[in-house]
DNA sequence: CTGTTAGCGCTTTCAC
DNA sequence: GTGAAAGCGCTAACAG
């Protein structure tokens, strides 16, 4: 079988055959309007001819590609990677493809690679982690192509997603510290303005002090970008200019690792002196030590759960709720010294 | 702008415009046969109706799909997504899209994948990580699309590729706890039946002993997963079973940093009483206390300059050579003594 | 600089 | 159970 320079079509197979073209689509295709004689006879052919049948040119005939894009922050960060393994297991499982873009959360690129998305066809659009702006709600309202977010949310509801209730979970993580005793609670936060994230787990920080009538201090609040570093650097930073604090929420695990490593380099034990709670649970989390205690979001269980509910839009199955909130955990390990917790939700 | 149930094509701006189907074909890709003053028209008609070119139809008809498939191990592991990210960015710069498929490494899968990304047009293939194998070379040599390996090699070079030299940079990383005064060194590595990593990587470890006439000692070799846990077992029956050894050489991060745990947990100091060194320097490594020494490879390099290598191949352009060998980098930190390496390559 | 005309390879009625 | 024929929306000669 050598480099097939002239393509091979479903005319030829048709032809060696001694049927129609639509007869060669039927049993490509499972109909079962086939006589067993006539399929195997074809199915003879195609093997024989090595016929691989043009996903491209069943595309422009069906306006079916069986490939759905998918807008991500960044595949090297574990969580959209994570995120990305649940959606590309359950596409698979339904037989379809992913194509896979990098937005950096850089707005106008993620409404130019939607764009370029839907040029390409993809019969469901995933959009994860972004803030749904009013440009974004333009390109989405202008096409009838099923999307779903994923790991953010849309406020006005318009969209489906799926995602954990973000200001719930932060409420519990501080609370957590608050429990076992801790009453200068620092935070380790992202951007404010990052409605996605950042936000919303400042108020869930936010929440939990005042429900426990502790008093909200902005002193003892830290602003990074969820990496490592920034981490370390705000926990050293905190540490010199209030070194009474007892506890950190981190709202990452990777700026949890960092302030619990700049603690230690300071002289602070945790969780004896010092607690620290992330948010996540990435790996690494389990990898440090002493073990991280943190939020464990269901990343894996995002993407699949989107997906899956991408597939039903695509094939107009019934929906009972296009808004899908997923249950996170509280996974305490040791940077903290509560061992048991219960909280009930609201 | 509401969803537009009627897709409006070509020939509808052809028509709205009063030119021809091919004159606004050559609007939209760019062509500068056309008058300026006509261009603008197409493009205000184009503008008007919101018209997006249906870039299915235009790969039936050019034969061109401006998209990559990409077979990966398993996007939720860290070296793959870096790498992914290199390829994803190159790509991007040359407007071509990816559609990512993860394999597990099973290789019944890794053709049909590839089988799926070819019926879909893909214009390239990129294959990373895995073995090539006879059924794999048979896929590829039934096919004109061009193909790239990437983290891979194959041995009998007929394919072309992006990777690293892995047998020397082993040797290099064992060199450096020779050096450092080791000579009771233990192994944790992959699977030896792994021929991409595994293998080779002790074959780097091998060489290195014999280089500096230590002996070999098969009890001194611990087989994992390369994932954390496997590290921290090897590490912990090592030490039970070979209380004197004096250092380790793991094949992945994840297993250094786990034989750094069980080493720690065991009251080893690292590296004063004994020493660790990684491989591959994903965040992690440095992400920990103390610092992870490691073998540092260009992940993202990898996939970038693996997908640069493809558009050349994709634009029948010439190439220097097809097989290409990246540069990896010692990188000493903390969990080894020495302070210095400028072993020279071969 | 612009229009005409074939296809690209397959699905999909509609007949038989 | 099977075939004929009409597109799907666009590109690519080829004319002019």
């Amino acid at each position: 079988m050598a480099k097939q320079k002239e393509t091979i079509t479903i005319y030829d197979v048709a032809r060696e055959a001694g049927v129609s073209m639509a007869t060669v689509s039927r049993v490509v295709n499972g109909n079962p309007n086939v006589k067993p004689a006539t399929r195997k006879k074809v199915l003879n052919v195609i093997r024989q001819l090595g016929y691989r049948p043009n996903a491209v040119a069943r595309g422009l005939a069906s306006k079916k590609t069986t490939t759905v894009g998918v807008v991500i922050p960044d595949i090297s960060n574990h969580f959209y990677a994570e995120l990305t393994r649940g959606i590309e297991d359950i596409a698979a499982m339904y037989h379809y493809n992913i194509i896979l873009s990098n937005s950096d959360l850089k707005k106008e690129k993620e409404i130019s690679l939607i764009e370029t998305l839907l040029e390409k066809q993809v019969d469901g659009l995933l959009f994860l982690g972004g803030e749904v702006t009013e440009a974004h709600r333009e390109v989405f309202a202008a096409t009838s192509v099923p999307i779903v977010l994923a790991a953010t949310r849309d406020e006005k509801k318009e969209l489906p997603y799926v995602t954990i209730d973000q200001i719930q979970a932060a409420k519990e993580a501080t609370s957590v510290l608050i429990h076992e005793g801790g009453r200068r609670i620092a935070l380790i936060g992202g951007p404010l303005t990052d409605s996605v994230n950042g936000y919303p787990r400042y108020l869930g920080y936010k929440g939990a002090l005042e429900e426990n009538d502790l008093p909200f201090d902005d002193e003892l609040i830290r602003i990074g970008d969820y990496r490592y570093r920034s981490g370390y650097e705000a926990m050293t930073d905190l540490l010199k200019s209030k070194p009474d604090i007892t506890s950190v929420f981190a709202t990452s695990d990777e700026m949890a690792v960092g302030a619990l490593h700049a603690a230690q380099d300071m002289g602070r034990k945790v969780p004896e002196e010092l607690s620290v709670i992330g948010f996540e649970n990435i790996p690494l989390s389990s990898q440090v030590r002493p073990l991280l205690s943190t939020v464990a979001v269901p990343m894996y269980d995002i993407g699949a759960v989107a997906m899956r509910l991408l597939t039903k839009y695509m094939n107009d199955e019934p929906v009972e709720s296009g808004q899908v909130i997923l249950q996170y955990r509280i996974e305490l390990r040791n940077s903290t010294r509560l061992r048991e917790w219960e909280e009930e939700r609201l």
